[in-house]
DNA sequence: CTCGGAGTCAAACACATGTTTGATTCCTGC
DNA sequence: GCAGGAATCAAACATGTGTTTGACTCCGAG
């Protein structure tokens, strides 16, 4: 009985993060929840920030684990480069499992990670960035292999796109009218397979002209 | 001196929901940032959130006409139909050319927008899906000239990978990091010619195997 | 000059937030 | 069985929120 309070308290903060966004979910949302008291997240947790970086980390350390260890069993399978394709299932499986499952606290985390994506909050900000900068460079190291007529920046700007690409998706499919689970797991399906598509073609496209360099006018011209 | 406050709040309030979001922005933020009176957003709008849908609007409607005008132009220029690119430019450069612009209330609503892309917040949702969804509609109605080896809903969530990457990509430029207007001018011209690249590329890739029928397995696989 | 509405103001409202307190219950280790 | 820490509890705290009130100033029309 010693830590199940505590369990439960990240069980139903992290599905309620999920629904309303870290900043608008309250002490008082959270522990009603499951019948607790005010003071039990003090008491648990210090404060209601650290329950929410307790949630954060408890979800997402396992997963960065995971893509980087499918990389690398990628990257041993062959000396050649990894095709981006293979990098983007990588990247995307262990988040699209967590987006399809069943279970409401596995579906959190990537609904948290997509509101974060747009509503910045400099302390989970600096958070997430810490543990995710590495295993991103990680990636994009190996898309530098995969895409060798594209400089860094531009790889980094185009990953970049497929990511905010992919949370908007995230985002479509946490749509209320999307009810029934059968038809979510569907539509994850669809949407994975459509999104992949789309983004290696992205990814794969030309380099950009320079806009200086570029002889022929401006990218985006005005309307007029 | 009559609307001058009026105009004054309207000013303030935009470039304050542009930096801390529509929720988190308090009615003694947006007073005290003018020196006026708690009671005055209440006299002259009648409440906050009607302040906050007449600064949405306020920017929004001469946005979605610029658009409609110059699609309606680029339309009954040829019969042929207008290329991917020509659409993506009719589409982005209204949403850049405030994004670069010198003015912190230009500057304000591609942020305000792509920060409730993943904010959802039902009230403006609503108001702004009715105003969006008839011009998106006609984009997606000449996307679907342009890309006829493509059904109508994959080309919906097609455009829908390009707004999640746009707004993602906006987000970026708001990086604090990113200071001087020089710097940021400089910041969205690079990221839209490379936008453009990867988003023509991502809409004429070749359509999405239906992940059923698809014999070689899924296309996201385990990565186990 | 005066009346009256438009506009502003300080103060308080009712409510929600995270946190804190001190007492009380619970259960384990002795 | 009992001592003592772990855990829970109701209640209050201080602060922030949007809104409301009623008096006040201002200024143009009659």
């Amino acid at each position: 009985m010693a830590n199940d309070t505590k369990r439960r308290l990240m069980d139903a903060a992290e599905v309620l993060f999920a629904e309303h966004g870290l900043r608008n979910t309250s002490v008082r949302m959270i522990v009603s929840a499951i019948g607790a008291n005010v003071a039990s997240i003090r008491f648990h947790f210090g404060s209601l920030e650290e329950l929410k970086k307790a949630v954060l980390m408890r979800r997402f350390e396992p997963l960065v684990a995971r893509r980087l260890a499918s990389l690398e069993e990628a990257r041993g399978a062959t000396p050649r480069p990894v095709p981006v394709r293979r990098l983007l299932e990588i990247w995307f499986a262990p988040m699209l499992e967590m987006a399809a499952s069943l279970d409401p606290g596995e579906r959190a985390l990537p609904r948290i990670l997509a509101r974060l994506q747009a509503d910045p909050a400099p302390e989970y900000e600096l958070l997430l960035q810490q543990e995710l900068a590495p295993h991103v460079e990680a990636f994009l190291d190996e898309l530098a292999r995969a895409l060798p007529h594209l400089d860094r920046s531009e790889i980094a700007h185009r990953f970049d796109f497929v990511i905010g690409a992919f949370g908007h998706a995230l985002r479509r499919v946490d749509d209320p009218r999307v009810r029934s689970s059968r038809r979510r797991r569907e539509l994850v399906r669809r949407l994975t397979a459509e999104l992949m598509e789309f983004a290696v073609a992205g990814l794969e496209a030309p380099a950009a002209r320079d806009p200086d360099a570029a002889p022929g006018g401006p990218v985006v011209q005005s309307t007029a």
